[in-house]
DNA sequence: CAAATATGTAAAGCATACTTTACAATGAGG
DNA sequence: CCTCATTGTAAAGTATGCTTTACATATTTG
């Protein structure tokens, strides 16, 4: 699954140790995620969404094939 | 995190068992995310939305603390 | 009631999400 | 160039998601 982390994240000038830290995890977890290497629980999902003020749907494209 | 996902299933007259097949998964795990669990995957909360035609947010509800 | 269908639960195992520690590589500013 | 902040990556460990097998307990239907 896509995901638009890193094109918010600097759209906030945020570092991903400094949106790391905003969403109580860290920063190599950002990383992956921004690097596709996995994707986040869906409560963490609902963390990134609120802090990048964007629904679930609007940052994370889930590809059914 | 609270989800609909029993009220979404009656409302199709589906058995666990049947949509667990719809969703791919297995009928544990569709028992024990009514039951609440734990939480599907991000993938698999795409698929749940999708076939229960609801957004993410309209099926789990998120309680930050 | 009897039989069949649906739901709840448990244990063991595999896969994925996330952590900590640590170090290498890149990039920006003095 | 030197330094510092940022990003990439690896390994080992813990936690969570999901599977299969199996059985018990409803609930529905004939």
């Amino acid at each position: 699954m896509e995901n638009r982390i890193q094109e918010l994240r600097k759209a906030q000038n945020w570092s991903q140790a400094e949106f790391a830290t905003r969403l109580g995890v860290s920063r190599q977890t950002v990383n992956a995620l921004e690097r596709g290497r996995y994707d986040p629980s869906l409560p963490l999902a609902f963390k990134i969404s609120t802090i990048l003020a964007q629904p679930i749907e609007g940052i994370f494209i889930y590809d059914p094939s």
